[in-house]
DNA sequence: GATGAATGAGCTTTCATTCAT
DNA sequence: GATGAATGAAAGCTCATTCAT
């Protein structure tokens, strides 16, 4: 009856599951079990286990997409977009530490088993960035000479390093505001002492 | 015997086959047959699937880390310090790209099935970073304010998406050089249009 | 009850199906479709997987024993009754192609998965040409010296064999009368040249 | 080591577990049992269920093949010849009961679940009595107007039926010399009496 | 030390059957 | 009576690991 019921359940159980055992170690059933439905009732809604990954990819980065984007349409200054961009983004990561668990470890090496997969949902989401940095040059707020694709890259590398600092590690000593805010603020206005 | 003829052969098997198929993929057999050495032959040198995992980690990792300390250990400027470890990271992952591929896909998930294992090599190669960052910081050249933990992390996770990139996508739009430069750039001065 | 129509509509189904896929790698599901009822429909006409195929030997070859009987009851020369016989039996599988093919495989090989199974059906079926051989014993129109179990089985395994071929192949080079009578010749005068 | 030793135990337990269960009844672990072998030791030398079955087939068929011609080529008389592959057929069914069995059910549905598979060998035995045939007619001593086509698949069927019938029933009123004679008699000079 | 045949535990997936609606 | 979502047992096959040679 009601579909997405169980579909949820499955998804969710997944998340759960695969964050702590990894794609490769989890079991059809540890999932089932979970989701506390059986392991025959999974292929009533995926058709594989890598369906299951692949589903969960998708449908979670794009609730992640469409928050994201609302949030930065209010904005017009890039400098702040690129705030809300990493705050935004690294605090998924305690708010869902399981989700982002997944997505850092599993997104990564999915296209080592999963050969014919694009994984477009997430290049939608990095160019959320790219983005910004354009807009931003547009502007004449970011300098002119800043290569998009390599900027880009190394500003979502340093949210995510330092995001995944964050699931792995249980104390802290910075809070998430701060970590975020520090490296917009490096990359906005660099590591070097204003002389 | 470490230096063994045959644990490297199986070493550098291991990676070949390890970037290729990722480590659940890959079979033990594939390793041999790749190291021109019987199954068995193999658990006379690890004592199994994981241990080759991780000896090749400490060991190829130890060299890097060897490497780039003794490039660095010739400078005193650490911003020149850092053009050298970004441009050594990037570099090595071109030069060797399939033992890159297997330290940035592999050990991210390793702690995920291989709950006892710390990484502290891993962690020995970022905290370089660390090390030239608080080099700055007492010379008066980098920001007092800068978060260390938070700014190791945020440079090595730029380096290392810009790396992802660069193994990933086959054809390229700039240099090794050019996108070290280019992250090292913004690393010191910032995004912002200097007005 | 038993002439409903569900219960017609899942046996004429279920013998498309198994024509096409065999008794094993036929699905319930597969058949439910093809009669266009639910799965569970089938359940409340017959008891199980197997239920569905003994059923479908007895109703069907139930049936073609009344219209052998029926047409071979008019006769009183065991000849031309051997050959009424051999040309409804040929005839038979190309009109009803589909059952043909099941009762030619799966009856065979039904005693193997269903030990309880006596296949009564098909023994009265066999002993039609059992009693036209006594019969034209009696009427010395047959040798005394024909063992009766032996010739039976020959007859109709010379007709069975025959019509396998004519199931299997799509091209033929005889009519069905052509081949019918030839086996019926063979059997009532030989394959030797009479000098 | 004796690599023939294993692939020989094999296929003999799978002649035996195939007999008792068919196909699909039989688990591997069933025929692995009684080769006194593990599970995965059978596809060191088979690469799947369906590759034991086909591989039967060819061997022990095979192994016929070169019997029967080698019994037939010793004769001229394509009467005697007929009587030799009449006894050869019937005795084998006696002598390798469960070999029988396997070839008498399984081989004729099996192109129902291997669709791509040709059995030829079984076509070259069947094709011993075609030549048969041809040469009896040639030298006058079998009917002209005989269809080989026809009178082939008649005599084998015939043999193959009776054949069956020995199988599976436990007593016999006659010996497989008398039913085999009796059949060839059939044949040669069919059942009418002669007045 | 080196080999590779043999092992067997373990997992994904299928599908006959059930039962709440 | 009819449905079809849900169940869960069961089996083919893989592959890390062992050990006799």
């Amino acid at each position: 009856m009601r579909t997405s019921d169980k579909h949820q359940k499955i998804i969710q159980a997944a998340i759960k599951v695969l964050a702590n055992k990894g794609f490769f170690n989890a079991r059809i059933s540890d999932i089932a079990k979970e989701a506390q439905v059986a392991d025959g009732t999974i292929y009533l809604y995926f058709n594989n286990k890598y369906d299951i990954l692949i589903t969960l990819f998708e449908e979670e980065i794009g609730k992640i997409i469409v928050l994201v984007k609302q949030l930065i349409e209010k904005e017009t200054d890039p400098k702040i977009m690129l705030e809300i961009f990493a705050l935004q983004h690294i605090k998924m990561m305690e708010e869902k530490k399981e989700l982002a668990e997944v997505l850092q470890v599993e997104l990564r090496q999915s296209n080592k088993f999963m050969k014919e997969y694009r994984n477009t949902k997430f290049i939608e989401y990095i160019d959320i960035v790219s983005h910004i940095i354009h807009l931003g040059q547009e502007k004449n707020i970011f300098r002119k000479d800043l290569l998009p694709g390599v900027a880009k890259r190394a500003f979502f590398g340093a949210l995510d390093e330092m995001s995944r600092l964050w699931i792995l590690s249980s104390s802290h000593r910075y809070t998430i505001e701060q970590s975020a805010n520090q490296i917009v603020d490096i990359f906005l206005y660099g590591m070097t002492e204003k002389t």
